[in-house]
DNA sequence: GCAAGGTC
């Protein structure tokens, strides 16, 4: 007889049967499972690969709305999800004692439960719960040796948040699409509880950009010398209301030397930076190599597949010291060219990481293993690798110290300020170079009542500016910040909203489409809710009545069905007008999408995208086709293209930017095939 | 061809 424990992904697995004692690995069906005997107790420690169980549509038929009888079965479609099932129930006939292992959130509750519920023929509530906040080996020791009792109203809580965003997302969804069929057009449309808001973010910035009245000021900056030396400094008031009061400054300045009227020296301090949890890593990818979140993603989950980071899907911004810093330290000083600065902090007596607040269930924040690169990584790979590596390094250096000079200049009564910085000590910004400086401003030596001879004034004319576009680093971000989605889902309900074409990269940032407008019209026109984050807010609040045990789950849900039901009376009335007018949007905005650019063989076409009828593949053809003009070309089958609005400069056929969802950045390629570009 | 959430 011995204990079955649960545990949500391999990774998780393998660490608590290390931590349990000598753990012994096989691998029925592929799925592994760990033998341990530890202090004469026998356990099986087993895996799920996340949930294998979730919400199904009973009526198996997506043209049927609204569907509200739901089931919760197994992922059969996904083979490996019916072996890991198959491999646990086999595994559970001889079990004598269950421990729910799962990460200690509200889905793993529901992970564990699941499994315990139905691969174990109803084992939940016998079940024990291991507590742990991080997986390091004292922690899973402690949290075995202090089982509690699983948390059911917990479990219950996540069941009910699965149902309802099936609820609202499933049936939205298919009454979006309903309407365009009403409209006789077809087009894959999907609304939800997070991509809704998330649209609404990108939708209310463009309006704001749009409605924004640029308001004319006046910038006034003097020029002045010292020693030898000119700077600039700038009038107090950055900005001057009208035309007349900068022209008085100027005149009342012009040719008048200054007097020092303050002088301030500050030595700042500049904390260490945080170890990077997977927000943290995604904008800072953004920043520095202008990597789309879902794409750094992508790269992170490969460089820990190789072993070369922990687990990137974290949102803990802590290094616990049982990873043991020197230990990585040391094997990262064997690798590239890391040595000069790992000598640095390994020469340390005490190594103490500047950690973050945030924390994560299962895991710590992103580190390095230490563990040297078999392979060569490639060019990306190795950019992110790198600034794991150094950003790791950097949270154990010491604030970096800059000086920074105040100075005010009265000029016959007005005031203009100049600011100096001198970097006075590097701190931790000598690890992480060259993704940070110390700002530089240099300014002479000033003292209080010093003159400093006028060299001019100057104003300008400028305009305020309407706010910037999201792009995908800063509208994740806002995610983060409305706490909507989670730290693995986020980059993917962004690359969603791309694909549904509600939005577009545009040239300064995130577009929104005039599909995307159409969809959040007409959800806040009948359904506002959805698009609004107080839907996920008053789920939180009802969820957590579930989890207290002060409301039924079921009530909640029946609530939920009522409200939706209603909603979709009313948009259902209206369905033909909403069709039309999403219908235009979106076939309007597919017609643009499908342009490629002009036809350089008769001059007078346009190339467009189009579907081949008998091969269903896509390609390139003139619009001028039935007036005689027969270009063409073949386009990757896989992939979002979209114009690069250029032509190529070698044969001026037009140039298309492929994109792919986790891989490439982009790929830009000049679609004619006899291109000289190509023979090359 | 629909959500959001896990993970591979």
């Amino acid at each position: 007889m011995y204990t079955l424990v649960v545990c949500e992904k391999p990774d998780a697995a393998r660490r608590i049967a290390q931590a349990l004692g000598d753990a012994r690995e096989s691998r029925p069906a592929g799925i592994s499972v760990f033998d341990v005997t530890s202090d004469g107790r026998q356990y099986k420690v087993c895996t799920a690969l996340g949930h294998l169980y979730g919400v199904a549509d009973t009526t198996r038929n997506r043209s049927v709305y609204p569907v509200l009888d739901l089931e919760w079965a197994p992922n059969v479609k996904n083979p490996r999800v019916a072996r890991a099932i198959r491999v646990i129930s086999d595994v559970a006939k001889n079990a004598s004692v269950f421990v729910h292992a799962c990460d200690y959130d509200q889905e793993g509750e529901v992970i564990g439960h699941s499994i315990l519920q139905y691969a174990c023929g109803g084992k939940y509530e016998k079940a024990l719960r291991a507590k742990f906040s991080t997986l390091t080996d004292d922690e899973i020791r402690e949290s075995f040796a202090n089982l509690v009792k699983p948390n059911s109203g917990l479990a219950e809580a996540g069941r009910s948040r699965h149902m309802l965003d099936f609820i609202y997302g499933v049936n939205l969804s298919r009454a979006l699409a309903q309407s365009l069929k009403t409209a006789r057009r077809y087009r894959n449309l999907s609304i939800g509880r997070v991509q809704g808001p998330t649209l609404a973010f990108a939708v209310d910035r463009e309006l704001e950009i749009r409605l924004h009245v640029p308001d004319p000021y006046w910038t006034v900056a003097a020029q002045f010398e010292k020693n030898g030396k000119a700077f600039s400094a700038q009038y107090e008031k950055p900005r001057v209301e009208t035309l007349v009061e900068a022209k008085s400054i100027v005149s009342a300045c012009i040719g008048k030397d200054g007097a020092v009227s303050d002088d301030a020296e500050n030595k700042v301090l500049l904390r260490a930076p945080t170890p990077f949890n997977i927000g943290d890593l995604q904008r800072e990818a953004y920043r520095l190599f202008r990597l789309g979140p879902g794409y750094t993603l992508g790269i992170a989950e490969k460089l820990y597949l190789q072993a070369l980071i922990s687990y990137p899907r974290t949102s803990s911004q802590k290094l616990p010291p049982s990873i043991v810093y020197g230990k990585i330290i040391s094997g990262l000083s064997k690798i590239g060219s890391y040595g000069k600065l790992t000598s640095m902090l390994l020469s340390r007596d005490r190594l103490v990481p500047n950690e973050g607040k945030m924390t994560d269930p299962a895991h710590p924040a992103i580190y390095p293993t230490g563990v040297a690169p078999r392979q060569k990584l490639s060019g990306l790979e190795f950019k992110v690798y790198d600034l794991i590596v150094k950003r790791f390094l950097a949270t154990f250096g010491d604030p970096a110290v800059s000086q920074h000079t105040d100075v005010k200049i009265d000029v016959n009564g007005y005031i203009f300020k100049a600011e100096g910085r001198t970097p006075v000590y590097e701190g931790w910004m000598i690890f992480y170079k060259p993704y940070v400086r110390l700002e530089q401003r240099e300014l002479p030596e000033l003292h209080k009542d010093d003159w400093v001879k006028n060299l001019g004034v100057e104003m300008e004319e400028k305009f305020t500016q309407p706010p910037y576009r999201y792009n995908q680093a800063s509208l994740l971000a806002k995610m983060e910040q409305e706490q909507i989605g989670t730290k693995a889902t986020r980059a993917d309900i962004i690359a969603t909203l791309f694909k549904r074409n509600y939005i577009a990269p545009g040239r300064r940032g995130i577009e929104v489409t005039d599909l995307g407008f159409a969809v959040i019209d007409s959800m806040r026109m009948f359904v506002p809710a959805i698009v609004s984050i107080e839907l996920t807010r008053s789920m939180e609040e009802q969820l957590e009545k579930v989890e207290q045990g002060s409301v039924e789950s079921i009530s909640v849900i029946e609530l939920a069905v009522d409200k939706l039901v209603e909603s979709l009376a009313a948009f259902m009335e209206k369905e033909v007008d909403i069709g039309e007018r999403i219908g235009d949007a979106a076939f309007a905005d597919s017609a643009q999408a499908a342009t490629i650019g002009p036809c350089p063989v008769c001059k007078k076409g346009q190339l467009r995208m189009i579907r081949s009828y008998k091969t269903k593949k896509r390609f390139v053809g003139c619009s001028n086709y039935s007036a005689g003009c027969k270009a063409t070309a073949p386009l990757p089958q896989k992939g979002l293209i979209r114009t690069a609005r250029k032509a190529c400069p070698d044969c001026g056929w037009p140039i298309i930017g492929v994109v792919f969802a986790r891989r490439a950045k982009q790929w830009k390629i000049c679609i004619n095939m006899q291109c000289p570009a190509r023979k090359k």
